[in-house]
DNA sequence: GGTGTGTATGTTATAGCATAACATGTCAAG
DNA sequence: CTTGACATGTTATGCTATAACATACACACC
């Protein structure tokens, strides 16, 4: 197991060095690609990394625009859709948002699990939904090419809170 | 294997009376659970039924206005709801777009294919890749209400003809 | 048969999400 | 120093979804 990125994001957000060395891997990975992980690119990064829940792409605009960059929507769009391409970021539909992603540089099919009580997202490292739909898909002999699998309840630290 | 609806859905649109089988199945199963299949919701039902892939609320929408419903947003959305609700219906999150349960009455998580040459949209059968996530979610402690998962990709039909 | 209550339908208006199309700028290779 | 590829920025617009309110319908109850 070398899923070094996974403590970094998803249960550990505030740590600046640790977002520091995410973003400085990001950064060799998305040369390696032969992509630039330029200033806009990078903040965006690091504004997810640093977000709790999922981040909207109009709040990450808000954001950036404060900062000096575009101050319209397709500022915010590109960053995100770079980030994902790259598999440095999620976006989770059910949300409209983006999320950065747990473990980047993994060829993995994420699966998110999303808390109707405090908004949280959790990306579970859990490998066996996406074989199972790869599997599910091979069936019927369907070329699988990208998945997107969330589910909506409630986390265990809100079930204690709020034991409904 | 009793999953008599899987045929009549994604397999075959067109039967003008396997589609009103599965209407009246419905106006029946919804009085079951203390609700009423109006006909609003009916006539919903029957256009997805109809359609081959799944349709937007606005193309739902656009076609009920012309048949004397009403003609603003809330009316398709209230219907396509309540057949969510119902379990009659699906919401395809990365279509933006909802489609007829291929299987009515089960209690299922369902798992959608969506062929990006095609458009055309595959409610798989297979039980394994819920199960799977049902079972990395209680991993965690977290207890999951709603699941949502999608598939971008080939189908076999496009696959054979456009062999990329 | 009237009447009240809950549900459904319909409308106006607005909020929120996303992209097309085009102009400008940047940077490295030739 | 110019060309070409990519990146950024803008204007404008389109698509998706819901809040809030008004009206109508159905059914139970008296």
């Amino acid at each position: 197991m070398d899923h070094t990125g996974a403590q970094f994001c998803c249960q550990d957000h505030s740590g600046q060095d640790r977002i520091a060395a995410i973003v400085s891997a990001a950064e060799t990975h998305a040369q390696a690609n032969g992509a630039r992980l330029t200033p806009v690119r990078k903040r965006t990064l690091e504004l997810l990394l640093q977000a709790h829940g999922a981040l909207g792409a109009y709040d990450v605009l808000e954001r950036l625009a404060a900062e000096g960059f575009g101050t319209q929507p397709p500022v915010a769009y590109r960053a995100l859709n770079f980030l994902v391409e790259q598999g440095l970021a999620h976006r989770i539909r059910r949300l409209n948002a983006f999320t950065a992603c747990a473990h980047p540089g993994h060829d993995h099919r994420a699966a998110f699990l999303i808390c109707e009580t405090c908004d949280s997202v959790t990306e579970a490292a859990d490998e066996a939904v996406g074989l199972a739909l790869v599997q599910a898909a091979a069936a019927i002999g369907f070329a699988l090419s990208r998945t997107t699998i969330e589910a909506v309840g409630q986390c265990a630290p809100c079930r204690a809170k709020v034991p409904a």
